[in-house]
DNA sequence: GACACCCGAGCAACCGTTTGCATTAATTGC
DNA sequence: GCAATTAATGCAAACGGTTGCTCGGGTGTC
């Protein structure tokens, strides 16, 4: 039923590889002829078959994204971001979701492997040496984790949670905690190191809780401990879990920011509506997603801005394998809100590094949004 | 590189066609010679290229999923469930965004038509017969509308909206709003039909504010306009609009609840964590989501569930086109939390048909979900 | 006027699978 | 012991495109 190039070579009267020309070498056919089959074509509401040209081209103009959970707030605007990138440029994304569960992406990257071009794994759980592994059978883009060789780019989370820990001491907290993330994820471990680092030089002491799912649910279990631990301050994994904590303490009696003062990390839209707001580190999620599809696409030899010539040179010949392994690392920002507050050891008040929100304003078009070609801060591995 | 059927076929001595039938008919192969192809198979990890099954087949194994905004709070969860149900049955899942914008759909549905099995068309914003004519050539199902022949899955939201009025004038209002979603949205027509007809047999007044955009900003803007209009309580059409105008609220002075009460609809998870706690109408976007797939796929001729009486009985003959046109309507419930109170009209307290949330406790679990055999609420058309 | 050249179009092989049909060997029925 | 059936496999034609190569004919050059 739906039109073939084989129908339109017959209404126009050429060989079907005219009408392939037509489409994918238009300077290699007459003006006239050109126009004469794109006519036929658009009559016949003909469209090539994007499989069919994949099997014998070997692009399918598909890209995978694999994330740890699509409902966790953090994903969708990475999500949305890719998206939109992608199909700027003619792409179409598979979206699959792992239940955080490490061996959900190993067989996800193997069946999506023949359908796509490339796959982006967002926050992965695996080890690091399977990653590499499965590279080797379908071009890969990491987000949120490093990995030897492989490109990857990452949320300068550690300079963010020095950020957080460097404004609730300046407040006058000498008493942290770090509600780590879940086990196996390479933000969580940055994160603690980062934080247990920034507190030494702070003369403050960092008690750390965790692993802990990243979740609100994973916030509201820890708010006992958090009390007992006799902190004042406390930095979360994420801000699912800083919304959570705040929730259980506030069942306690604990209230924020005066008995204790919260920080966030990921800057959700949630965390714009909670009441109090929540001061959190911001991590440029939609530019990570851009970024991410752009590197992956940095060869497309269909892409006008792609690294050969212009005209695609025939078949990528073996051993070209020179796919770049940059690692973007995207800046991030603190943003203080309304869950820290004053210390014990009565603090100058607030920190001078960071932005303070004044109004609802739309501080996302700022975020720092590198250009793969000239990466700013490309990471040695 | 990656191995095909013929790396396979050569190992393991046979022709191709019986690496072929191992896998899509193994009772037409010998049991020894199966095995030694699938070990062969195992080693060389070969997986099947589905692009170039479905060339021929006519199945590709993938659907599209086509949403207003994959950052709109209510998509990720249907999304999320729609991709996890496509999993189970060996589908893969291609995920757009439409920005809101009605020509995207369009272009989209058409791109993605060659490459899928069926799409999926959520809160579509076209119009019913742009939505018609594409299903013939993709089969499609419309997920929070009802066209005239296309298999549907719509939320009960007019239940919901009767629920959210009666009890509101059961707590003791009399003068209503309704912020009205985005134009085209059919489901902002069905709730203004309910909230309306609902409201004059409690012999309430309901002013209907709109249409707006279906967002945060949305909401906050027609804050002014609420004060204005002298009603103490709003339905939104959804709750980023009710948390958005609860915002605005509380900037001019209006306490909520107890200056004005609100409704929202959809009890996405951002819901429970406001404070005040949302009132709203949870609608069950998960087993949309699963009951979407399966619709789509009720006759999959691969699936052990399929219609026909097992084995593959050959191509589908023309004609077959006795796709189902049911449409599944989801029921849809009231929760009562915390922006809804007492009324002027001093009320008897609490209505009796609805849910009183007591604690955190997950009563996502109780949603309905009909099985697609036998829908429990078939509408007409 | 002969030659080299290039432009435009056709030919046919190929991509990785599926599947109807033909072929062979083994089994069954009588 | 022979025809008829059945089981297991091979053969080759598709599916819808792309692309290196061939080929005819018009043009420009000397």
């Amino acid at each position: 039923m739906p039109a073939t190039i084989r129908d339109v070579a017959r209404a126009s009267g050429v060989h079907i590889s005219t009408v392939s020309r037509t489409f994918s070498a238009p300077h290699l056919v007459n003006p006239e002829t050109r126009s004469r089959v794109m006519a036929c074509a658009e009559t016949l509401g003909y469209r090539p078959n994007r499989a069919a040209r994949a099997l014998i081209t070997g692009r399918t103009h598909n890209i995978g994204l694999i994330v740890a959970d699509i409902a966790n707030p953090f994903f969708p605007p990475l999500i949305k971001a890719a998206e939109s990138q992608a199909r700027h440029r003619d792409y179409h994304i598979f979206v699959a979701d792992t239940n955080e569960d490490a061996g959900a992406e190993e067989e996800l990257v193997h069946a999506l492997a023949k359908q796509v071009d490339g796959v982006l794994l967002c926050s992965p759980r695996m080890s690091n040496s399977l990653i590499e592994q499965l590279s080797r059978e379908v071009p890969l883009v990491v987000i949120n984790r490093q990995v030897t060789g492989l490109p990857a780019v990452v949320m300068d989370v550690g300079q963010g949670a020095r950020l957080a820990v460097e404004h609730l001491t300046a407040l006058g907290h000498r008493d942290l905690a770090l509600l780590g993330g879940p086990r196996g994820s390479w933000t969580s471990r940055e994160i603690r190191r980062a934080a247990t680092a920034a507190a030494r030089s702070a003369e403050a002491t960092l008690t750390v809780l965790g692993p802990n799912p990243p979740t609100e649910g994973g916030g509201t279990a820890m708010a006992e401990q958090v009390r007992r631990a006799g902190v004042t301050a406390v930095l979360a994994y994420n801000d699912l879990m800083a919304i959570g904590l705040i929730e259980g303490l506030d069942s306690l009696g604990v209230r924020v920011p005066q008995d204790v003062s919260v920080v966030g990390i990921d800057d959700i839209a949630l965390s714009r509506l909670t009441r109090p707001k929540l001061t959190t580190v911001a991590t440029p999620t939609a530019a990570a997603g851009r970024t991410a599809v752009d590197m992956l696409l940095q060869y497309d030899p269909d892409h006008p801005a792609a690294s050969r010539t212009g005209r695609g040179g025939g078949r990528t010949t073996a051993g070209d394998d020179r796919r770049t392994t940059a690692q973007v690392m995207l800046q991030t920002e603190l943003v203080i809100r309304d869950s820290t507050g004053p210390g014990p050891a009565a603090g100058s008040g607030r920190t001078g590094t960071a932005t303070t929100e004044t109004g609802p304003g739309p501080h996302h078009g700022a975020a720092p949004e590198p250009q793969v070609a000239d990466p700013p801060e490309a990471v040695a591995s």
